[in-house]
Parts: C-alpha cells; structure tokens; sequence
DNA sequence: GATTGACACGAAATCGATTTCTTTGTACAC
DNA sequence: GTGTACAAAGAAATCGATTTCGTGTCAATC
C-alpha cells in the first residue's frame, strides 16, 4: 500500500536522506543512483507523507476558501469559485473550503493559526465584516474577492460595480427614460451600495429625479424580484424602466409585468446584471451588465500568491473593468 | 504570532505531554493545571500545528471532493456541493476540492498515496469514468456522488432518475399525449441513460410509439436547447409534448416555441427536470423533477465518513426518491 | 516503618519527510 | 607514500504534536 521513504530505503538498501535528494533533484546524487531511485518510487507508487512534508517545509501549498454556505447558491459566486479553482490549481494549490465560518466563527481563528493553509481567501457579502478582523490581525496571507474594503492592510479584487450600474442607466436614459427604478438587494448591502451610487450620480447627473417609491429591494429567491416589481406599481407613478441588482431579480420580475399586460420593452424597459446563462434565453432577452466573475477568481488567486511568495508586498487593491451587454428587454 | 506546544510549555514551566494531555482532557492531569493551561491556551491563541498533528494521529480530519470544473458551471452540481460542504464541516471535516483531475489525471494518484485526506467524494459526468479505477485500487474510502456504478466495490449515492423520468412522461401521457419527444444531453452519458429508460419503458408501457426523430440531445448553454427544439419542429411530424434532461434546457428551448407562436402548453407541453429556482418564473412555469441535490451530498459525506470510521463497511450503494411538480407548462 | 498504590507530571519515542553535517572512498598532485 | 580535493552516500537533527513509559510524592495499609 502506502509506503514511506524508509521502507522504500530498505528495499534500495540506500539511506532515507538519499531517496529524498534523489527525488528532488540534488546534484550530489550520482545518476545512477537517481535513475534507480526515480524508477523504484515510480514502480511502487511511492507518494511522500503531505504531513510530513508540511510539518517540515513550513508551507502546505495549499489556500482556503472562506465562503459562506449561501454564496454557494448564488450563480454569480460559483462562476467566482469557478475562476478561484481553475487559478489555484494552475498555481499549485489545492483549494480548502471553509463555509460554515457564520455558524463557527471558531473555525477562522483555528485556520489563521494552525498553519494548514498558506493564505486565505474571503467570498461573500456583507455577513463576513466581522470575520475580517481577526484574519488580518493574525497576519496570514488574504485577500478579499469580489468586494472592496477601506481597510488599509486589506487587498482585494472587486469589479467596479459602480461604473457598471453608470453604463446601465445611462443607457436608459439616452433611451428616453426619465422615471427611472433601483431594485435592490439589501442581503448584499456592500455591492448594493456600490451600485446604487452608479445609479445616483447618473441620475443626478442627468438632472432627473429619483422618486423615494421607486427603490425598493428584493427578499430572497424565487419570488423577490415578483414581489418588488409589484411593490413599484403599487404607487400611483410607476417608473417607466429599472435597474435589477441581478439578473435572476430581473427574471424573477418579468412574469408580474407578463400578468399585468405590460409589454417589454414597449411599455417598459428593464435591465439586469451579471449576465447569467439564462439571461439570453429570458423572454424578451435580457440586457445586462456583464462582469467579468471568473477573472476576479484567478485575479484574487494571483494575489494571494504574491502575497504568500513575498510576505513584504504592499496591499494589492484592483478594481476589474465591468461592460453593459444590449439585449431586447431594454430597446 | 502563531507559537508552538514547547513554547506554551516554556511559558508555563510545564512539560509539552502536560499541555498535550491538558488540552486534550486526560483525566491525568489535575483540575489546577488544566485550567492554567486552558487558559493560557486560549490567552495566548494557541492553536496545534495541523501538520503535526495529521503525521502523528494519521488522519487530517479533511476529505476531498473530486470534480471536474464544468461541475462549478452547474446549477445542478452546485447544489449537490453545497450539501456536500455543509453536512462535511458539520461531521467535522474540512472539504478540500481538486477540480482539475481532467487536466492532469495524476493528481489522483498523489491524493489517494500521500495521506492528505481521509477520504474522497467523486462528482461528475461520464468524463470521469477513467478515474475510478486508480481510487478504488488505492483502496482509499471513496463514495460516487449522483452517479450509479456497477463496480461491485464502489460506493454510491444517486437520484432515482428512471422512476423521475416515468413520473414525467407518464404525466404527460396522462394529459392525453401520444406523441412525445425526448431532448437528452450527450454530455453526461450515465445520467442520460438512465432517464432515457425512464422514457422508453413508459412509453413502451404504454404502447407508445418513439419516434427516431422526437429524440434528439442539447448541445451546451446558453442555446443547445434552442437549436434542440429547432430540431425536433424541422421534420414532418413534430410531437405534441417533449421531455427535456434538465431545465436549463427546457428554458433555452422556450424562445424557439415563442417565435414560432407555438403556445405552452395549449400547442405543446413542456416538461424540465431538476427544479432550478429559476424554472418558476419562466413562461410558462415549468413542470418539473425535483431531485433532492443537497441531501444526494449530505448522504455521500455520511457514506464516506461511515467508511472512513469503519474500513469494514461493505459498499454503500443507494437511490433516492424524487418527485414530479407539476406546474403550468404541461397542463 | 516498610510496602503498596494512586496521582500528577516529565522524559523520550514516534510519525515521515527534509536538510545539515559527517564520513567514506577514490583520484590526483607533490 | 602522504596530503588534498572532490564526489557520493550515510548519520543525525529537525519540524511540532501525541503517547507510552517512568519517576517522584504522599497517603493508606499492615
């Protein structure tokens, strides 16, 4: 079965340090020797202890994830993950999820500490503020992914949500809007945020008003974003167009508008955001901003191992440029 | 920052096996130093080095989750992951991912030799078959999650997707239909299979008639459902209800249906499979499968710790049950 | 008062790799 | 023949925890 680098020395008749220099590559290992030790590890499998290794080498080549459960429901953070993956593999890390961190706070402390990792990654929305501290008073490695921070010693990867949603309304407004809606998500409050100041300063910009009526926020999957479209028609002057925090808001909104005969785009312009698959195949398409989700991912993991390879680089803030995708639902 | 057992041990003028056994409850130890040392512990963050614990006790505590990456662009399998990370971290393990298996099969061979898990869970489709045989040759406890497999010493966890597909079509058979398609996914030849059956042995039961030309399979997102569709209308004699593998595609495959001012479901029914969230809000709302994805991942984790805990365990193997919804789209 | 035994703690071995420090052996120069 | 240099391999220390085995103290027992 498994075998360790001594019972494999017994067999070579040949010193446990010498298979190890052998394998990795020392030049004070005569090719024979190496040539012969390469050969027998091939032949019986041999894989050396990951424990061992990390005990002694100080690093464990791998990185943690720190995602809560619900970022695991969302499209828009699996096309993240996908992105953190596909990256860390390349890098030649293995990727460890923490996901239950809300419900064991504990948990970050031991991963901070206990040295299984050699740096983190944190995903998720605003639930997670209060998981930061101790990461970065711990010194470990990290950075944030997919949401800005003020923090000084804090890096992060964040798509500039704030431009996006700029791109968006403003091309509603050269469609000739001028009573324009904000269907938020207060779940999220950092990227809401963001995303309601690109809606704001447009807005402003433009010299159009912004009806208090005409802002409201989704509750959860399946049914928020139908509750909310009919929340903004429930008033006497409905907006003639809106901006959904995502898509699957944006989607879940089209059938109240279908039952109360309102026609897209004719009588009413929508946008959503994310560019989910879906999006496409929505009836009528859906005009969307797309970000690009997987390259925050390898961005992030990028970071983080320059943040690991060089303990000394100064905190790494970026922001990944977002682009506005034109569909029927807004034309 | 992150200090060791013989550093406590200095502070406390204890020996390190003192802290150990304090630490780790043994009744040896009186109720007065335990509680200094606990205390200390806790004071001055103490956490063991998981390295050195994972070479001296010969477990980790960590299991892994082998997946291909085109699992993180699945709604379906995200589900099933996040069943997986949840019931993982509530038995007390930590979920590594190696998702790059395709790309360099000899990951495997390191995971299952080098001791760094405890334990693996298998996802995805038919790509992976290939994987198998190193896994259960290494002996290593492992459980194939959402999969059947006929390889007597593999244990695995999967939907019943042949009674699914009955309760669908025989549906559909009950609202009078005689003429019904199938749009499978190539892609995922197993899962494909099974809900084939399902389809044929109804039908057959049925003494309905399968045409060659009502059976045609989706290309990927976001249009292989749409082109699916085209597909089955471009022959003389389409059917009158079709039964799609998932609702991804029964969704891309709605727009087709629309232009051509074919009506859901007075024209033509429609029924998806798998109950994305989103398959309520489409127009109309789908019928469909609800396969019960998180509990398909909480069930493989307990398969795989009951066989970490007790290597005697003979194989595991287990369907479970789903159920139709029946929504608008094939009324 | 010597023997036994429980109690509390310490010393040392152990897990399996890497790395530093020695040793051995051979070739070459003088 | 002795000394030096270098190549190749072995011995031993190390990483940081756990666990086995020992040791010393003190009270109970005869």
């Amino acid at each position: 079965m498994t075998l360790t680098i001594s019972e494999l020395s017994k067999i070579l008749k040949l010193a446990p340090s010498t298979i190890s220099k052998a394998l990795n590559g020392y030049s004070e290992i005569s090719e024979e020797t190496r040539i012969r030790v390469v050969e027998a590890a091939r032949q019986y499998g041999y894989q050396p202890s990951t424990a061992a290794r990390n005990l002694r080498m100080k690093f464990t080549d791998r990185i943690g994830l720190v995602n809560p459960t619900t970022t695991l429901s969302y499209d828009y953070f699996m096309r993240i993950i996908k992105g953190i993956a596909i990256a860390s593999e390349n890098k030649g890390y293995t990727l460890v999820l923490y996901t239950s961190v809300l419900e064991k706070p504990e948990i970050v402390e031991k991963v901070c500490y206990s040295k299984e990792v050699d740096g983190l990654l944190v995903l998720g929305n605003g639930d997670i503020e209060h998981l930061l501290d101790p990461i970065v008073k711990s010194k470990i490695p990290f950075c944030l992914v997919g949401r800005q921070s003020n923090h000084p010693h804090v890096s992060f990867i964040a798509p500039d949500d704030e431009n996006g949603t700029q791109q968006a309304v403003q091309h509603l407004i050269n469609q000739g809007h001028k009573k324009i809606g904000f269907i938020g998500q207060k779940s999220d409050p950092i990227t809401n945020n963001s995303r309601f100041q690109g809606f704001k300063k447009i807005m402003d910009a433009a010299g159009l008003l912004i009806n208090n009526h005409w802002v409201v926020s989704a509750s959860s999957p399946p049914l928020g974003g139908y509750f909310a479209m009919k929340e903004l028609f429930s008033v006497g002057d409905p907006p003639t167009a809106v901006f959904c925090f995502s898509d699957g808001i944006a989607m879940e909104a089209l059938p109240y508008l279908h039952e109360k005969g309102i026609r897209v785009p004719q009588d009413f312009a929508i946008v959503g955001c994310d560019n989910i698959s879906l999006s496409q195949s929505a009836s009528p398409p859906l005009t969307t901003i797309n970000i690009p989700l997987e390259e925050i991912g390898k961005s992030s993991v990028e970071c983080l191992n320059e943040l690991i390879k060089n303990p000394e680089t100064t905190p790494i803030k970026k922001y990944l440029p977002v682009d506005l995708i034109i569909r029927e639902s807004s034309l």
